[in-house]
Formats: C-alpha cells, sequence, structure tokens
RNA sequence: GCGCCUGUAGCUCAGUAGGAUAGAGCAACGGCCUUCUAAGCCGUGUGCCAGAGGUUCGAAUCCUCUCAGGCGCACCA
C-alpha cells in the first residue's frame, strides 16, 4: 500500500472512530453516518489533508459546524500516527497537518518497487477490453485516427497498472456497404487501367491509393480477371486490396507505438452465424419488430426518440446490428468484466442505442463506456484544413509521425482531455521548439541521466542513507508530486482520462526543475549528496513510469 | 426543432464529484550560467469563470432558462 494511502486509511479511521464516540457518549447524536471524505487542499496553511464532515452534520445533529468539529477533534487520538497536528478553520473544516516525515516513505516506495511503483491491485483478476481506433480498411489512417490511438493505448495501459488484464483490440469493418463501395471504386479503377471507359461511381472511394493498389494488382496479375462476372472479380479485388491496407494499418500504428492483441474481423460475426442469433435473441426478447420490410430495434424502448434498423428491407444487416452482436461476443463470449471503446464526436449518437440493445440481450450496460474524443482540427499557417478520407486530402497519421516523431505525436494528442475540442497546430507541432512540452518532460529525464552518470563514483558506500536531510521547500515539494503518481493513475483509470497522466509528467519535470535550480546535488556534505542522489533517483524511476505508460521515450541525453 | 460536447487571463488549457484568497503554460517585462545540461529556474499582472435565475453554511463545479461554437439526429459507418 503507498503511503498516501496509508494515510488516508489511518485519518478516516481516526474521524470514525471519534464520531462513533461522541455518538455514543451523547454529545452528538446522527442517524446516517456522513462521508468521511477527505480532500486535499490549495493551500498550505490548511495541511496535507481536510475533511468536511463537520460541515455536513448540522441538520442532522442541530448544532453548529464549529461544535461538531471541536467535538470531533476532542474525541481524535493520534498517538503513534502521521498526524502532526488538526485544526479547525473557515466555516469548519478540519484540517489535519502531517508529521515532516511522512514524504520520505515515497522514496522508500519507489525504491522498492522500481519499475513498478505506481501499480495497483485495485483490478486485479479482472479482464479490460480496449477498442479503438477501428478504422475503416479501405484506405489509410489519417490525423484523426492520431488521437484515438493516443487515447485508446494510453488509457489501455492505465487499466494495467491498475490491475487489469487488458487487451487491446482493433475491430475490423470489413464487411457491409463501405466494402461495397470499396469493391465498386478498386473494381472501375482496375478496368480504367486496363483501358475500358467506365465512370467513377459517385461516392466511391477517390483518393490515389485506390489506383495504385490495381496498379500493383494488374503488376501482378496482369488483366485475366476483365472477363470475369462482375461480383466475383470485385471478390477478388477486395480480398486483395482490404489484406494490403490491413498490413499497412498494422504496420503504421507499430510505427505509432500500438500493438494490438486482437484483430477483430466484422465478417467473422456474419460468418459465424453470430449476427443471426443475436437478432433471435433480440426477437424473442421482443425487442425487435418488422415495419416497411425491415427489422427494427425497438430503442424507444430504452429512452431513445426513435427505433434503428437493425435489418433493412434488402436483407443485409445494418452496421448497428454487427456492433450488438461484436459487444455481445466481447461480453457473452469472452466474458470481459470491462469494455471501453473510444469513438469520434460525431459518433456518439450511437452510444444510448448500443447500451440500449446490450441492456435488451442482458448484458449489464454499466460495464460498457465509451471515451467520446472531440474532433481533431488542423490547423495550417493559422487556417482550419478540413479532413477527408473521400477526397483523399487527408494527413496520413505516417506523414504527421515522420514531420512530428512519435513521442510528441503522441503526448501531444494527449496533453488534453478527450472532451476537449482540439487544435492541433501542424506548424507549430512541426517546429519542434520548447514550446512543446514532451521536450520539457524528457529534458528533466536527461538532467537526472547525467547527473547520475556523473554521481556514480563520487557517492560514498560507506555513509548512510538519511532521507531526513532533504529539508529544502523544492524537496518537499518533488517528494509529494512523486508520491501522487500512484493516485493519478487511479483517477485516470476511474475518469477514463488518460491525459492526467500526460499533464501529471509536466508537473514532475517541473517539480525537478525547480530542485534542480535550487540545490545542488553534487556537493561536499557526503550524506546530504547520497540522500539528494537518492531523490533523483526515485524522480528518475518515476519519469520512466509515466512515460512508459505515454509510450513516450525517456532519452538518457539530449 | 431535438440530443451530446464545449464556453475560465490576450492565446492554449487545468481546476482533484460542492469547499477556504481562481491556477498553469505560451505571449510581455525584469532577474539567474567561473559550480551537476540555460531545451532550465526565479519574479512581476491579468479574470462579470459566456449571461440570468435557483438549490445551501458555501457554486467555475449541481438544476432551469438564454446566448455562442462544435458534432450528431439515414434502411451510412
Amino acid at each position: 500500500m503507498y503511503i498516501r494511502e496509508k494515510i488516508e486509511e489511518q485519518i478516516k479511521e481516526i474521524m470514525a472512530n471519534a464520531l462513533n464516540k461522541s455518538v455514543e457518549e451523547g454529545v452528538l447524536s446522527i442517524e446516517t453516518m456522513p462521508d468521511l471524505f477527505l480532500e486535499m487542499p490549495r493551500e498550505k496553511e490548511h495541511g496535507e489533508y481536510s475533511t468536511n464532515v463537520a460541515m455536513q452534520l448540522p441538520r442532522q445533529t442541530k448544532k453548529s459546524p464549529r461544535f461538531i468539529a471541536e467535538t470531533l477533534v476532542g474525541y481524535m487520538e493520534t498517538e503513534g500516527s502521521y498526524i502532526d497536528a488538526i485544526e479547525i478553520a473557515g466555516p469548519g473544516f478540519i484540517n489535519f497537518k502531517l508529521k515532516k516525515t511522512w514524504q520520505y516513505s515515497a522514496l522508500k516506495d519507489i525504491a522498492v518497487l522500481k519499475e513498478n511503483y505506481g501499480r495497483s491491485d485495485k483490478n486485479k483478476g479482472k479482464t479490460f477490453n480496449m477498442e479503438f481506433i477501428s478504422a475503416n480498411p479501405t484506405g489509410p489512417m489519417h490525423m484523426g485516427n492520431a488521437r484515438g490511438g493516443a487515447i485508446g493505448d494510453i488509457l489501455a495501459a492505465v487499466a494495467g497498472w491498475t490491475g487489469y488484464e487488458v487487451t487491446r483490440e482493433f475491430y475490423i469493418n470489413d464487411a457491409g456497404n463501405q466494402i461495397v463501395k470499396f469493391g465498386d471504386s478498386l473494381d472501375v479503377r482496375y478496368r480504367q487501367l486496363l483501358g475500358e471507359t467506365v465512370d467513377f461511381p459517385k461516392d466511391g472511394y477517390q483518393g490515389d491509393d485506390i489506383t495504385e493498389h490495381m496498379k500493383d494488382f494488374i503488376g501482378l496479375k496482369g488483366d485475366q480477371y476483365l472477363t470475369l462476372e462482375s461480383d466475383a472479380r470485385k471478390k477478388i479485388l477486395v480480398e486483395y486490396a482490404l489484406e494490403k491496407n490491413l498490413t499497412q494499418i498494422k504496420k503504421d500504428l507499430e510505427t505509432y507505438g500500438i500493438y494490438y492483441d486482437v484483430w477483430f474481423s466484422e465478417q467473422s460475426l456474419y460468418d459465424s452465424g453470430a449476427i443471426e442469433s443475436t437478432l433471435e435473441l433480440l426477437k424473442k426478447g421482443g425487442y425487435a419488430f418488422e415495419e416497411d420490410g425491415a427489422v427494427w430495434f425497438k430503442a424507444t424502448s430504452f429512452g431513445s426518440d426513435k427505433d434503428d434498423v437493425l435489418i433493412r428491407a434488402n436483407g443485409i444487416p445494418t452496421y448497428f446490428m454487427a456492433d450488438i452482436a461484436y459487444h455481445m461476443d466481447k461480453f457473452l463470449n469472452r466474458k470481459f468484466d470491462r469494455c471501453i471503446n473510444v469513438w469520434g464526436a460525431d459518433h456518439h449518437g450511437h452510444v444510448a442505442r448500443l447500451k440500449g440493445a446490450l441492456t435488451a440481450v442482458g448484458v449489464n450496460a454499466g460495464q460498457f463506456d465509451v471515451v467520446i474524443m472531440q474532433l481533431v482540427r488542423l490547423l495550417r499557417n493559422g487556417e482550419v484544413a478540413r479532413m477527408s478520407k473521400r477526397q483523399g486530402k487527408a494527413i496520413a497519421l505516417t506523414d504527421l509521425i515522420d514531420e512530428v516523431g512519435v513521442d510528441a505525436t503522441r503526448f501531444f494528442f494527449n496533453l488534453r482531455s478527450p472532451d476537449s475540442h482540439f487544435d492541433f497546430d501542424l506548424d507549430l507541432a512541426i517546429e519542434e521548439s520548447s514550446d512543446n512540452p514532451v521536450f520539457y518532460v524528457q529534458y528533466a529525464h536527461a538532467r537526472i541521466c547525467s547527473i547520475i552518470r556523473q554521481m556514480e563514483e563520487e557517492v560514498d558506500k560507506t555513509v548512510p542513507l538519511d532521507y531526513t536531510r532533504l529539508t529544502e521547500k523544492e524537496e518537499f515539494h518533488l517528494l509529494e508530486t512523486l508520491s501522487l503518481f500512484p493516485n493519478e493513475i487511479l483517477i485516470a483509470e476511474e475518469r477514463l482520462d488518460p491525459s492526467r497522466i500526460t499533464r501529471y509528467t509536466i508537473e514532475l519535470a517541473s517539480a525537478f526543475h525547480s530542485f534542480y535550480n535550487a540545490c545542488h546535488v553534487r556537493i561536499e556534505d557526503p550524506i546530504l549528496m547520497k540522500a539528494r542522489v537518492a531523490l533523483i533517483e526515485g524522480t528518475q524511476q518515476v519519469i520512466q513510469n509515466s512515460l512508459g505508460i505515454l509510450g513516450v521515450s525517456a532519452p538518457e541525453r539530449m
């Protein structure tokens, strides 16, 4: 258990005991136990922890907050605890000041746990499915996928650090309408390249990559499929190009530092009969009905304002239908305890109906959540540039990584909470200037490595390691920041907000840089020097751990 | 028209499930390298928390309404 958990648990216990005693002795009368919530005050003078219980109780006890606070404090037994002093302040806050040594425990924790410092077993024994990107395999990935990639991959890492057994999953949309369009587009290009005059479909994929695929294909196979019946030919072309695209997507994502455990094919849901059986289940439950020749899901029974089509009048299931079957498979066949998807804001309308459908087939929809990320706006020369895959003008993920680098791309896309509308200023990102916060964090790490390289032979092994020699305010601030790391991971997981980790690394780097300027490590006093080396080693470890979660490198030299 | 997200310093954004005097970075200005990496540090000031009501000891945070922007509201995905 980490130092902060220990302290918080201890204070809560002391509070609970005091409350119970004051009730037993009839000083206070309460009916329901209040929430014993601890907060960390912004102001230093208010102590490390603070509670507002006294202000929650006046109604129940018919006493003033001040009186309640004084009573409780009177009953608190702090012997042998981390608490140094308790003060009542303001309208009735009870503030706890800790003994000036608690921060050193964080350093001990780090020294013992090393690369595992920050991990917890909160979700031990539970499985977690993280589905993200799931870009259409009809073309290369664009910049919009980059944000989803960073959010999904890092959230998956965060979940793993809280104890979950994590599966990263890519859902391949290799069935349905857009594959038909893909086939039509390939087919026309194939025939055009071989000299036929055919009009390009109005809503087809116009990107050059389609033409390139067919050039390559003709190079390999020639014109032998020209005489084939059109559907059969399209099938062959799609198979060829899909395989090519998926290989490329996989390769590009690995460049981006993302490795999937499962590539799940939508088509496999048709092949296995999962779609059919899911539909049967919905029908049996009375949640599906026929109208105008189509089969509908009764989404209105689950709070939606309209129903949704499952099977079109032409007999082809919708994407929605496949999605229900897919998520049923996640929960009921593969039995994940938690499933999270990352979707762009343009899909948010889909969330409620999918949750409704999952509830209908017997899944506890509370285990399913979608992180909605606001779409990325690309700025070039200060102007908004629209991305459109159809028009083939998209900035490809790989272009971005080439220009900005993997570290900056991942860091940047995870800098703001998924909720925030995000402007990606390409010109600024290309600059690789110090404006880019990733350098700030990496620089802190490189600085530490540099000191440690020079210190190795100077540290006196015979001298005792005495943390209590660390007494400067910059040292305490750094220690406190280190002690917060495990909390940050837990909060990031609970709120499904991986960007907290990115911001934490900046805070940690800042605390270190301040320390660096205020305190020298390489000094005469061998005991203090040893303590400071221990402090920067702990910092180095936590920067490595946090950057590791982000998938950003921690360079030893810069 | 209905739904979701957003609105906090000149700009980009935090604000820890309702707390105490509203916080960073960038930009501006002024300091700090004969000593461990100046890609750094320290200091200076800036706010009708979009607006109006409400809930209570207490609201940037919760509720209602209004305004502004983004995104949805297909037998597309």
